[in-house]
DNA sequence: CGTTTGTTTGATATTCTTCAAGGAATGTGG
DNA sequence: CCACATTCCTTGAAGAATATCAAACAAACG
């Protein structure tokens, strides 16, 4: 009896159907009978300490995850030893797409703080979406959003210089703490210089200096990881412009 | 009835069943009566002249492509003007995954040669793959591969030199051309250094330098756009291994 | 055959990395 | 609560990699 009402509980909070995520996650455009449906196969919501490991490059693939708290930073491993990072997970968005095609993670998930995620277990989910066309179409959707993503990065990393690859980094946050209703000019990065220097292909020495730059000129302010946008249109001009205009910022 | 010969002709070359792509292309792991219904909704096969667009950024989506025979670039363009190559493609590989998302493609596909492609209607895609679980698969398999790949070469982008992005390039055209059949260590480039240097985020005079060391070392010999590899061992380890051995190199 | 487009080469400039070292913040065990 | 260790961040100076500029050359095209 107690397991049941127990369970009753911890079900309600586990839910799609409850979650205020549900519209920036797999469920948008779902009804709630495919919802329920959809909640019928989330399996486990693992609580990840920082630093924890969701997976790790080579795991064998079972489940996609999706973030529900906190936040999660994917990478590979060079040959060299030292990691890049390949992305910042904010809750309502999954992670594990890129380990379908050869049922083995290519990189691996950690924890960046206390987080919790959504597993959904694959072959159940495919089954699923089989079956429930809107479910199939946001799935599809968002693993075209994951490529035209990663090729926007793409363009970042081969034709930006450093400046901008922060204005357009911070601006993405921004904007992805803002659909989750948070204030998307004050937040606080629940990840390292280092990291987000390593994800833009820049040392943490340059990381650094620019966020100066970005201070000296008034447009953010930074204490520590606590990040506050005060001049979100010069950003948006350094991140919507192409080069040879930074020099004047800098 | 001429129209009718004409057509049935027409149909057989158009026909998944009968194309030597069909194992990298969508219809992997279907049996022939799915293979069949994959036919069925295939529906245009555009040819295309050197230079004509197959689709352009902004234009609504409507199908994905499957590219049949030649090759195709796809490509972004920035603020300032100037592209952004996003990938090249070959028979085989789709295009326009990037585009289900927002039912608008963000870059332009463009044919590198004499190219044809198959047109595979989206809306009729989704219902198919929703009744064929391996269709369904596939999609998401080559999606997911997609991502996969995109992200390595964000790696490459950020954590590799001029040399190790070249030589990683050359390999991943070689390998792609021995899948198809084709010679891996000879082949013949559709597109211009330039296209290539601008895939890779490097200036088309940085991409002719790096040809002539390639050379210089015995490692490949280029003249125009055909290319021959000399020295896959040597690119490999260029490629395969960190950074600050490339001055060795050159 | 002239025009356009693409390729090569050299010289110079710029951007970013690397190296080195000090300082701040955070966490841990006494 | 403090001392110590660890990690993270910052700053300066020097060096390396690649872009840019300029110009000649080659190839493709109509």
């Amino acid at each position: 009896m107690f397991d049941r009402v127990d369970s009753s509980v911890t079900r309600q909070q586990q839910t799609c159907t409850g979650c205020s995520l549900s519209q920036l996650c797999l469920p948008v455009s779902l009804d709630d009978a495919d919802i329920g449906m959809l909640d019928g196969i989330v399996q486990h919501q693992p609580v990840l300490q920082r630093g924890a490991h969701l997976y790790q490059e080579g795991n064998a693939f079972r489940a996609l995850y999706a973030v529900r708290a906190g936040s999660l930073k994917t990478y590979t491993t060079t040959e060299s030893g030292d990691q890049q990072v390949t992305g910042f997970h904010l809750p309502g968005e999954l992670v594990g797409l890129n380990a379908i095609n050869r049922w083995t993670h290519p990189c691996s998930a950690v924890s960046l703080e206390t987080t919790s995620v959504c597993e959904l277990p694959f072959e159940q989910l495919e089954h699923l979406a089989a079956d429930i066309p809107g479910l199939q179409r946001q799935l599809l959707r968002l693993m075209s959003r994951e490529i035209a993503d990663d090729q926007d990065m793409l363009l970042t990393m081969a034709r930006r210089n450093a400046d901008e690859r922060l204005a357009i980094l911070l601006l993405s946050l921004s904007e992805r703490f803002g659909q989750r209703g948070l204030s998307a000019t004050r937040f606080r990065l629940s990840m390292a210089r280092g990291d987000l220097g390593n994800y833009l292909g820049l040392a943490p020495e340059t990381m650094s200096r620019i966020f100066r730059r970005f201070q000296d000129q008034g447009w953010i302010r930074a204490e520590g990881r606590e990040v506050e946008l005060l001049a979100v249109d010069a950003l948006e001009s350094l991140a919507g412009r192409s080069a040879s205009d930074s020099q004047k910022a800098g």
